[in-house]
DNA sequence: GGAAGCATGTAAAGTGTTACATGATTTT
DNA sequence: AAAATCATGTAACACTTTACATGCTTCC
């Protein structure tokens, strides 16, 4: 079996408490979704892959008549991820964004949409940063219990990286309008 | 035809002066790459639908015995690129960083592990933001004499955001020397 | 009793890249 | 003369998401 981030996603989350591919789903969509996002229709075959080259175990684990799997990683698992976590050899980070696109051209806006379009971007940037935030705050406290303390690092460099961004556009935004403001005057 | 983000980067990068697909791949890999990168197997079957579409018109433009298309981009192709530049609904921003997802987990690794991937990371922000700097300056300078300026801001403002995380990294890498160094004294 | 959430999985569709294929021209 | 670049295109592959399909449980 060839491992890929996704595999180790799955290891990661394990490690840190998740149990079931549900679990591990609603995990990343309350914390890697901003950096590295999944869907369950990547979780369950990866899970079962992993299962069949015993990176993870399985157990029968049902609430009431509801079927459940409670998946553990194992020792070969925990080697692999230890090991990738310390490799250098990562894919190229990827990053695409139509609103970043849009303002590459926006050259061919009025100023006045073009502060418009700048302004949404910001909008989303606070937002994003806001996500962040709240999101992590009360994950950050249940982990530091137990020692666990990059989970709220990294959300707080992606909170923190958002907010320069923001302040970014808005220095940029008030520049625009002043300039149009002499245009006018 | 339904328009997606790379036909709008099609029309753009015609609208700022390539004329041929091979030429619209290299201005993409001299500027949108870090934000909208693209193949050339994308950008031929996209301008051949543009020109069906009509939105682009297409002419021979023989290079002595080498065939080559030259592309205009037409009335209806213009409307269309201001259309969507005005408008307010864009494609989710996506981001996929294998390097930030190793950091999430990075608990698992003891601190000088811990401190060599967060200087990989480092390194890479300030690689990339070096080459912002760079591939953009010769860029900025013809772009300047026509008036556009939006892709030395986009450029200078991925720079800058580079610049702030990989400060931001150094800081943490930092304070994590010190806790060691206090462990050991 | 209905909606939302828990839980698992598959199939189809969408989106993108790499590799393949070809050939002219320019640079070293 | 070989390598790099210009130029166009297709086919195969990789990866991911959305939609489909099913059924239990808890909350309102």
């Amino acid at each position: 079996m060839k491992l890929r981030a996704p595999s180790y996603l799955m290891l990661g989350m394990l490690r840190l408490g998740a149990t079931s591919g549900y679990a591990i789903k609603k995990a990343t969509d309350l914390s890697t979704r901003f950096f590295w996002p999944t869907s369950l229709a990547q979780v369950y075959p990866e899970l079962a892959a992993l299962e069949e080259a015993r990176l993870v175990s399985r157990a029968d684990d049902p609430q009431g008549a509801r079927a459940r799997s409670a998946y553990t990683v194992t020792a070969t698992g925990d080697d692999a991820l230890l090991a990738w976590l310390r490799s250098s050899r990562e894919a190229p980070s990827q990053f695409r964004d139509e609103c970043v696109l849009k303002l590459f051209f926006a050259d061919a806006l009025p100023v006045e949409d073009q502060i418009a379009l700048l302004g949404r971007l910001r909008d989303r940037a606070e937002s994003t940063e806001r996500q962040m935030r709240e999101e992590i705050a009360p994950l950050a406290e249940a982990f530091k219990q137990r020692g666990i303390h990059y989970p709220e690092i990294v959300a707080r460099l992606g909170a923190d990286t958002h907010a320069f961004v923001a302040a970014w556009l808005a220095r940029l935004e008030e520049e625009l309008a002043q300039s149009e403001g002499l245009d006018a005057g």
